[in-house]
DNA sequence: GTCTATACGGCGATAGAC
DNA sequence: GTCTATCGCCGTATAGAC
């Protein structure tokens, strides 16, 4: 391979992990078009250039920050579902709320629909979640999930049970909310006969960041 | 209210109307990151300037699009429920992924979650035809959808219908489908129990846009 | 390894000429 | 109704200081 004499600060540095904060600040209360590099600059009070030296392109501030971010979501997913191995229901209901909190997985995901780099970290993540989360359902229900009101594919309750927290977070983000509160209730009561355990669930705070 | 120095191109303009098709076009083969001033004018043939003077500023340019699309979009779903008044539930499944075909959607979700005016347009759209839907589902299902295997509320049962096609074509839309026919042939067969009636579903096309 | 200064072309937006 | 000139901000490549 060809020579690279570009030179990139190391990723242990802790200055890098304050830009990521920022990045992540930035995303959450103004959108990806924001994360600039001199307004990271400015929320964490270094010059451009140092962004630049970290994160030689966009791309790859974009892509650092989604990497951490989902890094400790896996880890926080695999704790909870080793923590609470009856209750993989719930427990993949409350994580979905959780990791679906707020503006930055639309952020993501928007960045998704036309940056190639993006679009590819997150099929990865997503997909390798996706298979994390089957196997304990399948675990827990071998032969299909039995809700007293009929049967359905472990697969197809697995993208109910974290698709519905993201889209309705997904419509709250532009202010809908119609009819919200009757699919959370209606889903909390097919989950409570199909796994009827004490209650684990934490739900999200309503509030989200000012827009500009 | 104060005088308005400005001067603005006819809405009646028919230059006006291909400009706004070839923002549609951008929006959904590069992203609305690609609508630019420039790559508006060079795919449709005129200069910046004058897509400028129809379109004075970007969030007018996007505005003047969701507002044609939403439009059609709203004619086309109200011709559909007085044509078929007694198959609202296949009617909107249909509407549905009619509505979320393509990337175009996604884009305007992603830019109503950092473009104030967008949101309101969007937020405003959305409450609109979900109450012309819920309308159309009470009128059929006046206490209720009743279910084989159930209950579920009309609202409740909007969303489901409404949102899931959106949420499948935003993961489609990087890339993941896991577990996607699962849930649809699911619900196909839920929609099947709960309005006995002839086919008259035409899915969407599995293709989108290359992106960048 | 960490950090900075500078320069380039493209961008949205405005004011105003034809 | 159409088009130009100009301004300030952007990503980012480069060259180099500590």
């Amino acid at each position: 391979m060809a020579a690279s004499p570009r030179r990139v600060g190391a990723e242990t540095s802790k200055t890098r992990d304050v830009l990521i904060d920022s990045v992540e600040r930035l995303m959450s209360e103004e959108g990806y078009a924001s994360v600039t590099y001199r307004a990271v600059a400015a929320k964490a009070g270094v010059t451009p250039s140092l962004v630049q030296y970290y994160f030689p392109t966009l791309d790859d501030i974009f892509l650092a920050t989604i990497r951490r971010r989902t890094d400790r979501n896996v880890t926080r997913l695999t704790e909870a579902l080793e923590e609470h191995p009856d209750d993989p229901l719930r427990v993949l209901w409350q994580y979905s709320w959780a990791e679906a909190t707020g503006a930055l997985i639309t952020e993501f995901m928007a960045l998704g629909n036309h940056r190639k780099s993006i679009r590819a970290e997150i099929a990865e993540v997503t997909e390798k979640v996706r298979r994390v989360q089957l196997d304990a359902l399948e675990r827990r229900f071998a032969k299909g999930v039995h809700l007293p009101e009929g049967e359905l594919s472990p697969g197809a309750l697995l993208l109910l049970i974290t698709g519905i927290p993201k889209f309705l977070n997904l419509e709250e983000g532009i202010g809908v909310k119609t009819a919200h509160g009757e699919v959370v209730e209606a889903f909390e009561r097919y989950l409570g006969a199909a796994e009827p355990r004490r209650n684990i669930r934490k739900r999200k705070p309503p509030s989200r960041s000012p827009r500009r």
